[in-house]
This record gives structure tokens, C-alpha cells and sequence, in this order.
DNA sequence: GTCTATACCGGGATAGAC
DNA sequence: GTCTATCCCGGTATAGAC
């Protein structure tokens, strides 16, 4: 790789990382080249040298936030495997996610705040990568389920999307900088796997 | 109230729910006031005779949306108040929430969708009935909780925090024309009050 | 690799005719 | 109550100098 690549690539970067910012604050429509560029300390005509257009920025923005949690659950599923209780694999999973959704929060809630308003074609430039993470939650889960783990009558498809929903969701009020996100992600796996009501009832 | 006065209030409301589609679909800066307009049948200028601003627009739909659904649970509540169990109760919150979020969707996922790139005064404009509507729902699950429904070790602000943001998460995968909003509010209020493990552990 | 200059389009909001 | 016309600003993207 050459000098004139590194130096490009940490460019790219600046210009991406700035840009997620961006765009989770003021939606896809409400950040401007012009503004990414001021952000950037350049001007708008050269952010196309290392972008062909906005929605190339964005794509890349929305694919890099999904793929940071995926390899954080992947992992934490990897390190916990043999000799883990399947409380403590649930507990670590929903950490990774919380951890990298809230550390690398500029691009992941770029993907959670503007998926459904950018133009279609970005949109579907990124379900593969979507779909792929959304079948790491399934397989771990179908694990749990016939290893009986799981509750017979609890659908998988709608556990993992109302986990991820409520996952999620701590973008819009959790500060990594006030709250510790282990302690966090305890008190939700805890909530999840066990229940809030002190009998179970039907 | 005259006859000028009841028209007016019709064109007004034709223009905030097909605003309150587009701000959800688009997000704040995607929509301009030609194309709000263009979707009503009119001329641009003309949306000043009704509204004072484009964020005047925006800020009736998004409480609208709050009011929908706080109007629905706090309905649910009333009129389950006596001879039913807790999570009876529970239960029929929760579909109070996800049928005004659902049935409403235009102006309750502009709330979801758009609340944190919308100007700061919108915002501010916005904050005091959404505490009315957390306030509801602590003051609930206070009343489960001081009647020993609910685990000690459970934290109220935390656990609205997760079903609120598990319910409107709903907004971006369920589609009422397809699935049953009871039987979904039936499946998620059984996950949140029981848990999803087979046995409960700690 | 970054700049300036520019083409072309569309934004919010207002004024005044009808 | 709705229209047209207009003001002024800012959008994406390109061309070509440096």
C-alpha cells in the first residue's frame, strides 16, 4: 500500500466518521456536502475526490454501524461458548451489542434514526449486511431453544426483534459518559430472561 | 362556530396528516412546504393562511401522536381498573399503546422517527406531554409494584425505558393490514411480564 | 488532493391579486 | 381561502486551476 493510500484512507475516515455524526443528528435531507465538508475543515468540491456522491457516504456509513455490533456478538457469542451457562451467553450477547451500538454510537444510530428515509436504492445496498446480523441473533437463539432453554411458546422472530427494538432504543436516552453499560446490559438481560412480574403467570 | 371556521379546520387537518406521512417517511428537511403542499392539492403559498411555519406544522403532528396513544392507554387503564388481574391490566396497556401507535402511524412515527433532528425549539415545544405520557406509565407500574406484582430488583424507569422503545420499535417491521395488533400486544406483554427462560435464574 | 467558480435546481417565506 | 410572482438562500455536482 502506498503513502498516497494510507493518506487517503484516513481522509475517507475523518470524512465518514464526521459524516455519521451528521447524519444521525439531522437526517439524511438535513446534512448538506457543504456542511460535511466545514465539518471536515474542506471544501464541498473535495469531498468528490473520495466520494462519488452523498449516497455513496451514507452507504458506507450505514453498513460500517451494523457491521461494528455485528463482530462485537459475534465475538462475545465466540469467547463464551464451552462452559457457560446459557444466562451468561444470553448476557454477554446483549452487552456486545450494547457496547458497540453505544460506543460507535454516530454510525449505528445513523441506521436506527434514517434507515427508512433514505433513498431506496441505499436502502437496499445495506439489507444484505442487515440480514446477516439479524441471523446471528436467530441461530443463537434457536441454539437456546433446543437445548430447552427456552420457553416452548416464545416465537424466536418476534423475541429477537423486540430485543433489538428495545436495545436499540437506549441510543436515544443511555450516556455511556453517566451510566456504565455492563451494569446496563445486566439489568436487561435480566428483565428479558426472567420477567418483571414476581409470579409468572399465563 | 361559523361555517369559515369548520372548513378551515378540515383543510387544516388534511394538511397535518398528510405532513405527518411525509415528515415519517422523509424526515424533517425532506419535506418542503411545495411538497406538503403538492400532496394536498395546492399551491405552496397557500399553506400560510393555515400555518404560521413549517415547524408550527411539525410540531402539531408530533404531539398529536403523543396524545394518540397516551388518550389510548389511559383509556385501557380506566376501564380495566377493578376485577382484573395485573397483567390483565398489563396486557391491555400495552395493546393500548401498540394500536394508537399503529393505527396513527403517520403521526406517531414522525415522533419516533424524527424527534432528535428536528430543531431544538420543536423540541422543547414537544417535551411536556411527552413527560405526561412517561409520567402515565410510571405511575402504573409504581402501582404494580407498591402491590408486590412486580420483583423488587426490577427499576421502573428502566423497564419503561425498554418497553416503550420495544413497542415503537413495532413501527418499522409490523404491518397491522397483515398481522393482528392484539395477538401482538398478547406475544409481547407475555415476554416482558414472564420472561423468556425456561427457568428463571439469576 | 484540494481549491474556486459555476450550472442548475429547489428551499422557506412574503406580497398582493382575485 | 387560494393563487401567482418573487426574494434570497442553499442544495448536488462538475470543470479545471494549482
Amino acid at each position: 500500500m502506498t503513502k498516497e493510500g494510507l493518506q487517503s484512507d484516513t481522509t475517507r475516515d475523518r470524512v465518514l466518521s464526521t459524516s455519521a455524526g451528521l447524519f444521525c443528528q439531522h437526517g439524511y435531507a438535513g446534512v448538506s456536502m457543504r456542511k460535511i465538508a466545514e465539518s471536515c475543515d474542506m471544501k464541498a468540491g473535495s469531498l468528490y475526490y473520495h466520494f462519488s456522491s452523498k449516497d455513496q457516504i451514507l452507504t458506507e456509513v450505514l453498513n460500517m454501524g451494523i457491521e461494528k455490533v455485528h463482530a462485537a456478538v459475534a465475538a462475545a457469542l465466540r469467547e463464551s461458548s464451552v462452559d457457560v451457562s446459557a444466562s451468561d451467553r444470553f448476557r454477554h450477547a446483549i452487552a456486545g451489542h450494547l457496547h458497540a451500538l453505544l460506543e460507535y454510537s454516530s454510525f449505528t444510530s445513523a441506521n436506527v434514526r434514517i434507515f427508512r428515509q433514505v433513498p431506496p436504492s441505499v436502502q437496499h445496498s445495506t439489507l444484505e449486511v442487515r440480514r446477516r446480523y439479524e441471523a446471528l441473533w436467530d441461530g443463537f437463539l434457536g441454539d437456546l431453544k433446543s437445548q430447552g432453554q427456552l420457553r416452548n411458546d416464545v416465537d424466536i422472530r418476534s423475541f429477537r426483534l423486540m430485543l433489538i427494538g428495545a436495545l436499540n432504543a437506549t441510543l436515544e436516552w443511555f450516556d455511556p459518559e453517566l451510566g456504565d453499560i455492563t451494569e446496563l446490559a445486566n439489568r436487561y438481560a435480566d428483565m428479558l430472561a426472567n420477567g418483571i412480574f414476581a409470579e409468572r403467570c399465563t
